[in-house]
RNA sequence: GGCCCCAUCGUCUAAUGGUUAGGACAUCGGCCUCUCACGCCGGUAAUAGGGGUUCAAAUCCCCUUGGGGUCACCA
């Protein structure tokens, strides 16, 4: 194992994100590509927020991507716990630690003092900005035992940079920055200081994050040379927003990870289209896992923030899942099949026949299971397009589909060559359109005006079926008066 | 408002001083064809604006404009 040491440190506020994801995957590949160590980390110091739902979708959401981790929750690890509610202890001793070093003191204001001077401040200046002074930045008077928060004593000039791998040398003023908290009154640290404490204590060499945490670094950085310790290297991902421009939210669709398993999603359909919003690997656009893990690299993560394309989604999507063996997408489409309401094994021969022509008009599960949905269906239950009925069922087709019926009762072999033999002499002899034929046979077996070819669905849904649905057909449209 | 970041087709992006500015999705034609897909062929379409530097700028510098992030005892 190399000494790669990234981590994955989502906070269990809600579900795991597209954005999350990208910046998961990020850090797995690049663990992956060098045989390091990838750690998912729970930051859960904001009880207000936190829930175990929350982590629990994580969770779910991280193994159904299939973005396994080397150290945390359930797997542990030399660091563990990975559970910020769970390290209370070393935030502790690392900030008594700072305190005793000078670089971190107690502090005695009140939140309604501080409350009170920053409302002032922007009253006055009618803008944000404010930074707290605190009094207790250079006393030793406090008493230890009474409520109080620490804060760390930051440096008031100079500059505090480092070389993002993503934005290059990015650097703050010290003079932006105020004595920020690091354990909260209630004993919690505060973000920048869990995590501090965590990514050194953990031994991470990189941290990955989303570009919204670029202020952070600084912050972050001060603590690891207070410390006297080297920081870690950066890299920040810039946003991923909605097909609007505007930041990614429950009313772009589906959001979190889970949703789009619900949609009938796999997940190397969906690592695939994040991994290229944001990087790029020449003209390449289609990547196995593997291929991605091979290719992945820094030096071509763009800095601007992106906006997801569904349309481009779904097309990665369906390359993806045509990818999969038929046996395979059989065990993944029963579920969606179920939620249809209809039950079959995954390992029924005619399932498993019907996936290879269904999979090419399908780009998820959901469609896929849409699209085989007719083959399992009893003839009363069939789902009838009414427009397509309209259309094609109707008095004058009604001959075509008693012809039809005629020649699938009479083929032998059952076969699709034989089929089409008999319809095309038909239809030749009698200068019938072939569309005049299909379309109406189709809504007649199918219910649909799209579905695989003719022959094919005839042969699928086997000799008897394909004879009573077309019969009924035939009935229905010479009864159908009008149109 | 302060600080920081960003800017190539509609969208995701390639091109790290010299290309007819390339690819993918979308879109528009065409092929295939019993429908719809898949696939294949082809078209339309971009360097935000203005100044520099250079023999040469999408690329380096400055300004403008536009977008984003952040300014907590949230993360």
């Amino acid at each position: 194992m190399s000494d790669v040491r990234v981590r994955f440190a989502p906070s269990p506020t809600g579900s795991l994100h597209i954005g999350g994801v990208r910046t998961a995957m990020y850090a797995w590949l690049w663990a992956k590509k060098h045989g390091g160590t990838f750690i998912l980390r729970i930051e859960d110091t904001d009880a207000e927020r936190n829930t175990e739902e929350s982590v629990q979708v994580v969770l779910e959401s991280m193994k159904w991507l299939g973005l396994d981790w080397d150290e945390g929750p359930g797997v542990e690890g030399p660091h563990a716990p990975y559970f910020q509610s769970k390290r209370i202890e070393t935030y502790r001793t690392w900030a008594n630690t700072l305190i005793e070093s000078g670089h971190a003191y107690r502090c005695y204001a009140t939140r309604e003092e501080i409350g009170a001077a920053r409302a002032a401040y922007e009253e006055a200046k009618g803008k944000k900005g404010f930074r707290f002074q605190s009094p207790w930045r250079d006393r030793t008077d406090g008493d230890p035992d009474a409520s109080h928060v620490v804060r760390f004593k930051a440096p008031r000039d100079g500059k505090t940079g480092w070389t993002d791998l993503v934005y290059g040398d990015v650097a703050y003023p010290n003079r932006e920055q105020q004595d920020f908290v690091l354990i909260r009154e209630n004993g919690l640290p505060l973000y920048n200081f869990g995590c501090f404490v965590d990514d050194l204590t953990m031994k991470v060499t990189l941290v990955t994050r989303g570009d919204d945490h670029l202020v952070n670094t600084p912050q972050q950085i001060l603590l690891y040379r207070a410390a006297g310790q080297e920081p870690p290297q950066f890299a920040h991902l810039p946003m991923v927003l909605g097909p609007d421009g505007k930041k990614y939210s429950k009313r772009h669709g589906a959001v979190g990870v889970m949703d789009f398993a619900d949609e009938g999603y796999v997940p190397d359909g969906l690592l695939n289209y994040l991994a290229r919003v944001g990087w790029s690997h020449g003209d390449q656009e289609l990547f196995t896992r593997d291929e991605l893990i091979a290719a992945f690299d820094w030096a071509h993560v763009g800095k601007t923030s992106a906006r997801v394309d569904f349309k481009k989604m779904a097309h990665v999507q369906g390359h993806h899942l045509r990818l999969k063996s038929d046996a395979e997408l059989a065990e993944l489409v029963v579920p969606f099949l179920k939620k249809r309401g209809v039950e079959v094994a995954a390992d029924d021969a005619l399932l498993r026949s019907a996936i290879a022509p269904v999979k090419l008009r399908a780009a998820t599960l959901a469609e896929l299971a849409e699209g085989l949905d007719y083959f399992f269906r009893a003839d009363a239950d069939l789902e009838i397009e009414e427009k397509g009925a309209k259309k094609f069922l109707t008095p004058e087709f009604a001959p075509n589909l008693t012809k039809l019926a005629d020649i699938v009762e009479a083929a032998d072999p059952f076969d699709e060559a034989t089929l089409e033999a008999a319809v095309v002499a038909w239809t030749e002899a009698a200068e019938l359109k072939m569309k005049n034929v299909a379309q109406p046979a189709r809504m007649a077996l199918t219910g649909r005006t799209r579905s695989p070819g003719l022959y094919e669905t005839i042969v699928l849904l086997g000799q008897a079926r394909s004879l009573r649905r077309l019969r009924a057909g035939a009935e229905t449209a010479a009864a159908n008066a009008g149109s």
